[in-house]
DNA sequence: CTGAAAGCGCTTACAG
DNA sequence: CTGAAAGCGCTTACAG
């Protein structure tokens, strides 16, 4: 028996439009703005945003799907979008895949139900494929990951130049046997594979690439894989943080330190890669710029529908630390 | 111009209501359930959960407010609140506060708007104190931090024991001096320090502690303070992840190692912890079970709204790393 | 099992 | 500026 928006205006002696208008400020007289506010107190009344969004049709709500919350890049990339959200006086719907499709899919459907203004969204590589038959009743604006071209605004870093500038940083410190060990699920991570390979064959130096689940599991055991079979690498260049922890941990493992025996280096300015040895060589990510843009991108198409699509590329910054020293 | 049920009804030939309960699963004859089902299908009709959530009476809604989702120990209690909520089909609503404790009033007033179901909740301290005076029309259960005695559910680890038994281990190993550095803005620091105290005390050991806002930052000006004047403690406790990292990186500052010059621990079980040096000797904490038992103790509520209060202690692990290894 | 009708709590033209 | 009335899209007694 919580109290309604009646309650409120009988004991402001008002009618219950009046009582809306005060809450959307809309026109009242100061007179009974003040009736209104005071019963408001009286009563305890809060509005009812399940009524308010079904009669308004408007659910101001943002809809944000990503791989896992605990990916530290996914992490201040939705404090990013919350923030701003908070500041536009809409809330968040949050959503984990695990880069699951089906949970995906789940989660497209939930936000058709929230009726959501808009979506930011970090699709699965699987899922992305077929952006473009499916019809949304909201904007989508792609983050990290990117759809089929030219049709859902999406903002990205050049991941390709990212991962070309770190084989050059590494080659021009004295390695050139430079292993890669990429994610499987995103566009992201194959974009910078390319890069990968592009800059290797570009200084004359024979790619050497591995794809894997991105979790730090996975990307441990490949490591360990490829420390125990041929000539082994001088350096490893691995394409996101989560599979560089685990990478990190594999050459531990094998009793290998870096930049000793082995130069690694990879995506994502994590706490840990500052605070590890003399530190681990990264390409840091503007993640909240992302996020803030993202969400920028998003308002701006709320008020154009009919903009051609926009693609925002961001760079990403060559953090050097220890790992990628000159060695001998 | 979306669909609604109505469509569904007219192009399957039946009424709305048993849209309806085809949709919620009510007694429906096979014969028409394969109708609407195929309609749905037809016109891709999704459910507009405003409309359901406002005649139902029930949001399905989980709230979920913590100070800042980046600490990892709230991201690790969201995604456990988060997979709970998922089995139970029911959303989450996720908000950070910054431990201020504004945010924090208009979040609990979103949430009453939102008519949530139920609230797993880290309140501040400032907040916490008065929580036996307000009335909320959905159970609470308070996750890490407590409140008033008896008045709402409760997750914890025993703080005060984990805090003890650290202090006990550092003394066990050769530590005397050891100086504790705590949070300002909640029952947990609080009971952290009580631990530590006492702890000292028993021993026979002098308590130097030391309040600060619980931030990275903050940690790291207060230890380097407290390194430069009088007598070096041998040995550092703080409160959790976010600041032992700062009082890491104020050590290394000025140019100490742990353990050789400094034994540093704390609380929260980070990644990094494990990886610097010969690695922190850490309480972890349970944060998934936390997180489990918070929503079990959610449902039980809705289920028994009379039962007596329950607050449950779990407890932490001391996990014992180079850190705090006997030295000279 | 099925449908017609009422109503959840709001907002918003419409008229004054 | 203000109020009476309609209606957002559902669910749920009620009657059959």
């Amino acid at each position: 028996m919580t109290t309604g928006i009646k309650d409120v205006a009988k004991a402001a002696g008002v009618s219950a439009a009046t009582v809306s208008r005060v809450l959307g400020n809309g026109p009242v007289s100061a007179d009974l703005r003040e009736k209104v506010e005071a019963a408001i107190r009286a009563t305890g009344y809060r509005p009812n945003l399940s009524a308010r969004r079904l009669r308004s049709q408007h659910s101001r709500t943002i809809g944000l799907i990503v791989s896992d919350i605990r990916n530290p890049f996914f992490t201040t990339l939705s404090r990013s979008v919350e923030d701003a959200a908070y500041r536009a006086e809409m809330r968040v719907v949050l959503c984990n895949t695990d880069e699951n499709p089906d949970r995906e899919a789940m989660y497209l459907r939930l936000m058709q139900e929230e009726r959501i203004t808009g979506l930011i969204y970090a699709p699965t590589r699987t899922t992305a494929a077929s952006l473009d038959e499916r019809n949304f009743d909201f904007p989508v604006v792609l983050v990290d990951r990117t759809g089929p071209n030219g049709v859902h605004d999406a903002v990205v870093i050049d991941n390709a130049g990212a991962a070309g500038q770190l084989v050059g940083h590494l080659h021009d410190h004295g390695h050139s046997r430079i292993f890669g060990l990429f994610g499987n699920t995103s566009s992201t991570a194959i974009e910078r594979h390319d890069g990968y390979r592009s800059a290797m064959i570009m200084r004359g130096l024979e790619p050497d690439a591995r794809f894997v689940a991105p979790h730090d599991r996975a990307a441990a055991e490949a490591l360990t894989e490829r420390l125990a079979s041929g000539e082994r690498p001088d350096a490893v260049v691995v394409s996101n943080g989560l599979m560089l922890l685990g990478a990190y941990r594999a050459m531990r493992a094998a009793g290998l330190e870096t930049p000793r025996d082995l130069a690694l280096t990879g995506f994502d300015n994590e706490t840990w890669t500052e605070l590890v040895g003399s530190g681990l060589t990264v390409i840091e990510q503007p993640v909240a710029d992302i996020g803030r843009t993202a969400m920028d991108l998003l308002f701006e198409r709320l008020n154009r529908p009919d903009m051609a699509p926009r693609k925002v590329v961001l760079s990403g910054r060559l953090v050097a630390r220890g790992s990628s020293a000159r060695v001998g």
